[in-house]
DNA sequence: TTTGACTCTGTACCATACTCCAGGTCTTAT
DNA sequence: ATAAGACCTGGAGTATGGTACAGAGTCAAA
């Protein structure tokens, strides 16, 4: 924390240096530049010496990041959804069906890998995992000679 | 196809050139070269004038590649594979557990989206889809003000 | 022989989300 | 005053799986 920085702007409240954002948001320093970079976060004003002045709305703002991430948002979505967030015109229901495009995202997501777990559950059980490998199903079936339990073209 | 090539070893056998192992193996040649800088594929004989000479065993093989990539395996995976079928003593256990590790993977990846998804449906039945953004609960969770849907620590 | 299509190499670039480093400046405590 | 530690910038590197050039050489058919 710093308190007597120069600038008037931050008299009455308190600051941080990227450090502690860093601590506070449990991110890397690196990563708040990073964000800085991309948008994702308000750009912090300088002290004289070219120090980020942040404020506790930017370690606000990290932590909601990371939430949305761990939601399986991607860092351009998290900027729409943060732009949406001080757009006055925005409306619950936006909102709302961002995240339910998401949510599409995600049951397709789900479909592709439960397809892929299948075919896997159909190779391992057509193994017997005994002998050489020359007989094995599974690597017969990745060399193409059956039609049966891979989808090929 | 060329038949004419220099080179003994090929006299009997059809040979291609890259445009014709890309077209029949349904890949971009840049990604026939790819897989031969990351010894992917058999590296190609060379014809006096530097064109690679292909055979059928390396349409294959880039075929084996896309089958293994669409059950998940990435193409780190899919060499330790290939290694496993060149490899005398692989018994058709080993290749059996390779899947089943892969198996795990994709298992527990559904799982995780899963989860995600279950938080999804949890914010967007908390939301009514009515007013403004200011009474979101979408918004209200990742902003850390909601305990109850997102695990905030 | 000409010419269009093909191939060669090496390098750079795409997206995603960081992470690290060097070399230099600033702050802060003693 | 000094020295440790924190901060600055710009650029490179990480992993993944490619794609896209440019500029030069080669091939094949008419």
């Amino acid at each position: 924390m710093m308190r007597e920085n120069q600038n008037e702007k931050y008299q009455d409240i308190t600051t941080f240096k990227i450090g502690e954002v860093a601590r506070r948001a449990k991110v890397n320093k690196e990563t708040v530049r990073y964000y800085e970079k991309r948008s994702l976060i308000p750009i912090p004003d300088r002290r004289r010496s070219g120090y980020r002045i942040f404020t506790q709305r930017h370690i606000d703002q990290i932590k909601f990041i990371k939430r949305a991430q761990e939601l399986g948002f991607t860092l351009s979505e998290i900027k729409e959804l943060l732009e949406l967030r001080i757009d006055e015109d925005t409306t619950c229901s936006v909102i709302k069906s961002e995240a339910q495009e998401k949510y599409q995202d995600v049951v397709e997501k789900i479909e592709d890998l439960q397809r892929i777990k299948n075919t896997l559950v159909d190779l391992i059980d057509s193994c017997a995992g005994e002998g050489p490998k020359g007989d094995c199903p599974i690597l017969k079936a990745l060399e193409g000679e059956n039609k049966n339990i891979l989808g090929n073209k």
